[in-house]
DNA sequence: CGCGACGTTGATTTGCCTCAACGATTGTGG
DNA sequence: CCACAATCGTTGAGGCAAATCAACGTCGCG
């Protein structure tokens, strides 16, 4: 019980709900844990649920043509992850998401969520506003490939997400950035010695 | 009246409503005449309201440190356009969205689509499937800027927009794609020399 | 007609990648 | 619990995709 707490908070953060409401709500999801390196996604299977990491951290990604993997999304506490369009239009996935570390989720079935949804207008509602977060933070990062050079939009990233960079490796953030772990390392050596 | 028609299948192509809720929605938005080069956004500006657009071609883009422009959103016939973020948070905007050719629109005030989605659970959900569909969107726009390279982003782009190109000038596709338009024009004359 | 908007072409430059080799951790099987 | 292998990050040399700079052609429109 205990640990949907953390969902339970997440969600009233964002909305009020009668108690009734939200308990129906949390109760549809289901806590476990996920050991490093497992997968819970991986490309031909259909995202069945919506994952909220409750502890931990995970990484989404695609295989490109030559074989190089790009990261397409980077979550750690308190956050959710998944195949988005797969689960959305439950269509084969073309991601892999992988935990980095050992965590904790909770999830819930999409037949579940739809069923939330048509039954309690707030929680339409609640995943209306979600989707619209996530399109504007989708954009955000748009604007930033076309505006901003590699070093600069590392800079904003470690800004923004202080969090990432103790838990999240090195190449996972270059490829989340769309540059190699050799010039992120370069950024970094630039960095320290203008300091001193 | 017959101008709104356009929109009103947009919307039940997308979902079926009740006679009286489609009505209701429609009869929500004002159609407006916008001249070629008129802005309908611009920075500092709060976005108020959401335009569809009946007839025309429109561009948003966002203006760099250095003074060149980047194209956020291309839309023409049967889309969408606005500054998101300006109008989901209303806050203010970031962005020029201005007409590419004499234009005929559908919009709705943000105050009005709030009450519509309080009071039709159908057009709650109705808004939270175009939340969810742009975010895939966006999510593959950035998918495409990690995977691939100017050349085929450029390809995807006629491919999978054909309409587009007909209407929306070659700058605005340029940086659009993040490339410039002599970068575009070499792709171009590269094409058509090995057709021949 | 003349000017501004739009596109083209070629020469040069540059931001970031690739390739390669090497430390430092972390993890794991014997 | 040690040894050896992965995993992860660093550093440097050389290369390339796409940008920048510059000059010119063309169309549409006031």
């Amino acid at each position: 019980m205990n640990e949907l707490e953390v969902l339970k908070q997440h969600i009233s953060k964002r909305m009020s709900l009668p108690e009734e409401e939200l308990n129906a709500f949390v109760a549809a999801f289901t806590v476990k844990r996920i050991k490093k390196r497992q997968f819970i996604i991986q490309p031909e299977f259909i995202a069945r649920v919506r994952t909220f990491i409750i502890k931990g951290a995970f990484r989404s990604y695609v295989v490109g043509a030559e074989g190089t993997d790009h990261t397409i999304q980077l979550a750690i506490d308190d956050w959710w992850i998944s195949d988005y369009s797969s689960y959305i239009f439950q269509k084969p996935a073309t991601m892999f998401v992988v935990a980095l570390e050992d965590s904790i989720v909770a999830q819930i079935e999409y037949e579940a969520e739809q069923r939330l949804k048509r039954e309690y207008h707030d929680i339409e509602t609640f995943f209306r506003m979600a989707a619209e977060g996530l399109a504007a933070y989708h954009q955000r990062r748009i604007i930033a490939s076309l505006t901003r050079t590699a070093e600069e939009r590392y800079n904003d990233f470690i800004a923004a997400y202080p969090g990432m960079l103790e838990k999240v490796p090195q190449y996972a953030i270059a490829s989340y950035l769309g540059v190699t772990t050799q010039f992120i390392s370069k950024i970094r050596n630039k960095k320290a010695a203008s300091k001193s």
